[in-house]
Parts: structure tokens; sequence; C-alpha cells
DNA sequence: CAATTAGTTCTATGAGTATCGAATAATGCA
DNA sequence: TGCATTATTCGATACTCATAGAACTAATTG
């Protein structure tokens, strides 16, 4: 991986706003257990991770646990995307989504 | 260390030309046989780390790698300090440098 | 097909960032 | 003490980013 595509990762995690919707993310995809009890992040009705790995409706209970716009919320989706640390594939009107295990660990790899 | 603490050091390395300067050290600091062959950086004279974990002349060396004005390498070394990813200390017209583990350790943490 | 729900795109705006060169300060040496 | 070296600060500029709201598109359901 070059030089650059890390910047762009550490990009899209310096804001803010951003890093806390990766992390609600990366929370219920990757540490279940931990986040069903005492989650630094509440959504409305709870999160619920049926497959695991995976979070379903990601979009809609991001929205949920954030004064955020929706736009603004969409914009962070997609630079996340982009930096290739979240995966979303459309179900009917939602979306899936999911953390880029890769992408994680090239940060670890870069410094160990 | 609170989310924004995180974001900041994400921030901080952010840049593709900070992010650079900052791998130079940690090479040089917390990788010092790797470094000293093959590495992905070049400094006029060689690298030379004399006292463990920490790099001499960190500021001038660095100035020697890269196509940018002082003033702006002043100002990226000033934000790896401000988020806490590197240390400096005076040695007399130069700086010695090094690593702050604990942040680097705080980021393996964040994305255990 | 109409209505509803979910998410995107566009446009605007204020704030922040990267960069440079020039002026300035700090340190050590002759 | 004066000079050379090293790094910082200042001011300017062009650029990027975070954000909201409005208009829009896509999917589902009655």
């Amino acid at each position: 991986m070059e030089l650059s595509n890390y910047a762009n990762i550490f990009k899209a995690l310096s804001n803010e706003q951003r890093l806390k919707i990766f992390l609600m993310i990366y929370e219920q995809c990757c540490k279940p257990e931990e986040s069903q009890v005492g989650s630094k992040f509440e959504a409305k009705g709870g999160w619920c991770c049926p497959a695991a790995g995976s979070l379903e409706k990601a979009f809609t209970k991001v929205c949920d646990c954030m004064n955020l716009s929706r736009s603004t919320i969409s914009h962070h989706f997609k630079e996340l995307q982009n930096a290739g640390l979240i995966i979303c594939e459309r179900e009917g009107r939602t979306f899936r989504c999911s953390v880029n295990g890769e992408v994680v660990n090239a940060i670890k790899e870069l410094l160990k």
C-alpha cells in the first residue's frame, strides 16, 4: 500500500464525527459482545447485529445516534468507504455495512 | 483518552508529507535495523541513531529528505508534537526526537 | 401508480489547512 | 561581540473540508 493510501485512511479518521461513526460500526461488527452492554454509543431500539461481522441498517442507526444532518452523515459514509475502511451493500432500502479488516490490519502493520 | 484526542492523532497523520515525516522518525527510533538498510527514506550522510530510541538532528535530517520549505516542516513537527506522537528536546542548535510509544499503543488498542 | 421511506447530490458558506518567503529569534563558535 | 547556523513565527494565498437544507433518486408497499 502506498503512503498516500495510508494518509487517506488517517484522513478519514481525522474528523471526530466521522471517527465516531467508524467506531460505532467497528464496535458492532468486530466487538459485538462489548457493544451490547455499556456501549459508548446508543441506538434507538438497540443495535442488533444479525449476521456476524456486519451491521444492518447502518446508515439509519448511525443517524439515530448523532446530531448531524443526513446529508452530512451520507458524506461521512462516503469518505469512510473511499478510504476503504468500511464496505456497504444495499439491502432493500437500507445498507448492510462491515469493516474492511485488511485496511485495519494495514494500519496495525504500519505501526508494528 | 477522549475521542477528540484520537481524532487529533489521526489528523496529524492525515497529511501525506507529515505522515512521511512521522514514519521517518518512527523507523529510525523504533526499527533502526530495518532503516539502515534499504529504507524508503534517505538522509544525506546517513541517518545514524546514536542513542537507542531517539533521533538526533531530526529536523535537519528531515529537511534534507524532503522538498518542502523549512517553515512548512517546522509547522508539521509542531503538529506531530501537539498530537503527542513525537517528543522533541533541544540539543544545542538542533533537536533530538523520539516517538511517544504510549500514543502509538493507544491507536493499536483502539483497533484491537 | 401514488405515497412513503431511505439515502444521495447539489449548492452555498464559514472554517480550517498546506504552503511559501521574509523577518525574527536562539544557539554556538571564532 | 559579531557571525553563521538552525529553527520559529508571521502574513499571505490558494485550497480543502464540515456542515446544512433543498431538491432529487431509488426501493417498497398499499
